[in-house]
DNA sequence: CGGTGTCTTGAATACCATCAAGTCTTGTGG
DNA sequence: CCACAAGACTTGATGGTATTCAAGACACCG
């Protein structure tokens, strides 16, 4: 909750936003670095109100399905996810968003959001006014072009859940969500093939629930991957211990 | 095959290409209407060598993982379908193409096809330059910003497609399917309440690998709805008999 | 008229879900 | 700081949904 008292003081405020964009972990393949190369800033410090820093504490949503925003967040610290909640109670999980992502692309065109976005960290995100960022985007032909690579990359990952859910059996599912966890979060590391340590927020029914098991049988593969020497996952941090043998539960060559 | 003996013979594509856009079944909504009125023209007749009109037979491959292509294929007529294979040898279907789709959009920016599409039926399909399409894109922003737009459309309905294989049973899946389909290509016939018959060429097999299921088990929940009054589905024909009731089997209000 | 593709139906099986009980951790208010 | 409640994880027993296997009917095509 230290977000609640910064964003009441205005010096403090200021001086996060520095920090954030300075220290920030977005990929260099993200959506900020995209924008704040075609702005001609070292990052996307723009004054209110065409944007705004905003903080949420872990579990509080972003935004909801009634929800009517004026602003387009994206996220600067902290993971996040989106998703659909059923009539069942049930619930699927989209993506993970991580530093960089938009809190959903539709939002750039419809104040409505399609899904729910959930804090699972605390997280810090940028609220771009809709018009602002859309005028900016579409009057330069390059940026729009890049933006539009964004877009066909974000389906490209839809696909591969796609593939995953209808044809995947429950260990490769698992894996595979892990392995692409960790090389949006430190890209390349798996290829060295020595042991890849990251922070690892999510708990067991985040990843029930974005491939479509329980929170049961995701236990009992975990335990099982564990038993066997290829991951160690504790204290939100997880390590991939045997990168080789990991890879090939997933099917990846 | 007889799309071959157009291709060699000038006077013949001709008279086919003014057929086919004149009698053009793309809906309002899709990337076609969208070009064409962005160039001022009734539809998207466009000199060679910007485009060129091809015609494949049922069951050919438009194109492959492997290809390398200068040109980005639009759907003019009939049904195709992307997808991936696996190892294993299953195969996942992505979405089905009906006319006014792009093949693949992601092969606006790179000529390596990351999915298979292939034709569900004789297929005719325009071949656009890439470099020349992107131009005529990107150049107009609100082209830009409309076919962005198509984009955050299909992202939504690969998410959509993530809910049905993640969270929903397999009789649920059918349903939905089905009811997206008569959707996109009867647009509103649906809220009539009155039986709504489709022309429908997929096979059980495309239905399964489109939700994840095997032939088998579509087959049984198949004449399960016939048995109940809620479909009648032969000779590539398909009828919604009780809209009302099959609804609600796929769970929408 | 054999071959291939499609569909149907029944029986056996596998995978994952559900149910249930218990441990451990985390957070909270007294 | 402790007591209590809630959440997270584990493990075993049981059950259901969908798969696999198999056999046969039917249509279409060369």
């Amino acid at each position: 909750m230290t977000s609640a008292v910064l964003v009441a003081r205005p010096r403090e405020r200021a001086a996060v936003r520095n920090i954030s964009c300075s220290a920030c972990t977005a990929r260099e393949q993200s959506f900020c670095h995209v924008l704040a190369h075609a702005m001609n800033l070292p990052r996307v410090e723009v004054p209110r109100p065409v944007q705004e820093i905003r903080t949420v504490p872990a579990r509080r949503f972003i935004c909801r399905k009634p929800d009517f925003l004026t602003h387009v967040p994206i996220i600067c610290r902290g993971w996040a996810m989106s998703g659909v909640l059923l009539s069942d109670g049930s619930r699927q999980i989209l993506s993970f968003l991580l530093p960089g992502d938009f809190a959903s692309p539709a939002l750039l065109f419809d104040p409505r959001p399609n899904c729910f976005v959930e804090a699972i960290t605390d997280v810090t995100y940028r609220a771009f006014r809709r018009g602002d960022l859309k005028d900016l985007i579409f009057a330069d032909p390059d940026l729009a072009e890049r933006l539009s690579r964004l877009w066909v990359d974000e389906k490209r990952r839809a696909d591969e859940t796609i593939v995953d859910l209808g044809r995947r059996p429950a260990a490769e599912r698992i894996a595979r969500l892990i392995l692409g966890l960790v090389e949006r979060l430190e890209p390349g590391a798996l290829g060295s093939g020595r042991p890849v340590e990251v922070e690892f927020p999510l708990r067991q029914h985040h990843i029930a629930d974005a491939i479509g098991l329980t929170p049961v049988h995701v236990s009992k593969l975990l335990t099982e991957f564990r038993r066997n020497g290829l991951i160690r996952l504790s204290e939100r941090s997880l390590t991939i211990l045997d990168t080789a043998r990991f890879r090939a539960v997933a099917q990846l060559r």
